[in-house]
DNA sequence: AAGTCGGGGTC
DNA sequence: GACCCAGACTT
């Protein structure tokens, strides 16, 4: 049954699977960039970016001798920034300690930051044919209907992706084709099982409606943020550098203080994140700002939270 | 096993 | 609004 369905799901995707541009290659610089930009990330906000980068950082040396706030910059309005600090490190790694040659070592490549179980998968089979699954929110839930076990723990289900694997003739070729099957028709809100090529092979099919997905509600908590902005005709804005941890870590923000109540009045802007409501107060600040910092004039040189750009969008046209 | 970490697409 | 997305890492 698994030949049967590796053919007929290899066959679908060979007909017609999407033209991504990281399906041209298997460099594993590219391909590496690519799967940590796809990390929670969707393909059309990635689409846009891939090549920009590539553009701005052509090689994993120049990653490695590039300060990291140009890799934040280019990070910018992706989210999750740890990924381009993590970027930053492995390239230096890569650098020195495999001499500029991306690693095929299984263990290896984890052992790199930023780099998972999933993400590690991905390259050692697209760059380096090797034998390991991928196991994303795509294959996961094709997983779950396929064997009919919602409610599997990511223990079995990386058994039941390495099963499925090992029946498969191409491991880069069976990996594409399950995150295309996730992502374009067993989706996680609507599954076309008249257009599946395995429904037959599925233990779900047809009930896919009606099986329940077990959702993790995220508690949303509010913060309130006074935002001082220290405008200057001469000298621009005073921005100063997030701390590393946290929300927004490392980048270039006007100086946040938290309070600890909602202020009277309304939030110059509310900027939503997976689990944080942050409401921000923009507050005209008169004097020399205090703390470490400095002047910008031109902030489209250093990577700004989205939240913060759109904070003084709505502050200049007061 | 649960919590932390963004932002945008989509319905 | 709510939910989800080619997850990794920390505790």
């Amino acid at each position: 049954m698994s030949f049967i369905r590796c053919e007929a799901l290899a066959c679908w995707y060979l007909r017609q699977a999407r033209d991504l541009p990281w399906r041209h290659t298997a460099d594993p610089y590219h391909i590496w960039i690519s799967e940590i930009m796809l990390q929670q990330t969707q393909v059309k906000t990635v689409q846009p970016r891939y090549a920009a980068w590539f553009e701005r950082f052509p090689s994993i040396a120049s990653l490695a001798d590039a300060p990291l706030d140009d890799l934040l910059k280019a990070w910018e309005g992706l989210g999750y920034y740890r990924r381009a600090r993590f970027i930053h490190q492995a390239a230096m790694r890569i650098e020195n300690e495999f001499s500029g040659r991306f690693p095929r070592d299984f263990d290896a490549l984890l052992s790199l930051p930023g780099i998972g179980r999933s993400t590690a998968g991905a390259i050692a089979s697209f760059c380096f044919r090797q034998p390991r699954p991928v196991l994303d929110g795509n294959v996961k839930r094709v997983l779950r209907r396929w064997h009919d076990q919602p409610e599997a723990t990511d223990k079995e289900l990386w058994l039941l992706a390495q099963q499925a694997l090992d029946g498969a003739a191409d491991p880069a070729l069976w990996n594409q084709a399950m995150m295309e099957l996730g992502a374009t028709i067993c989706g996680a809100k609507s599954a076309d099982c008249n257009s599946c090529p395995v429904s037959e092979a599925c233990i779900s099919a047809w009930q896919v409606d009606t099986a329940v997905e077990k959702q993790a509600t995220v508690a949303v908590i509010d913060l309130h943020w006074q935002v001082a902005l220290h405008l200057c005709p001469q000298k621009g804005i005073w921005l100063s550098q997030r701390p590393q941890t946290g929300i927004w870590a490392g980048l270039w923000t006007p100086p946040i203080t938290e309070l600890n109540d909602a202020p009277a009045k309304a939030p110059t802007h509310v900027h939503l994140l997976t689990h944080r409501r942050l409401h921000l107060y923009g507050e005209l600040a008169d004097g020399a700002p205090s703390g470490t910092g400095q002047w910008v004039d031109d902030i489209s040189q250093l990577a700004l939270p989205t939240g913060i750009h759109r904070l003084l969008e709505k502050q200049r046209s007061v």
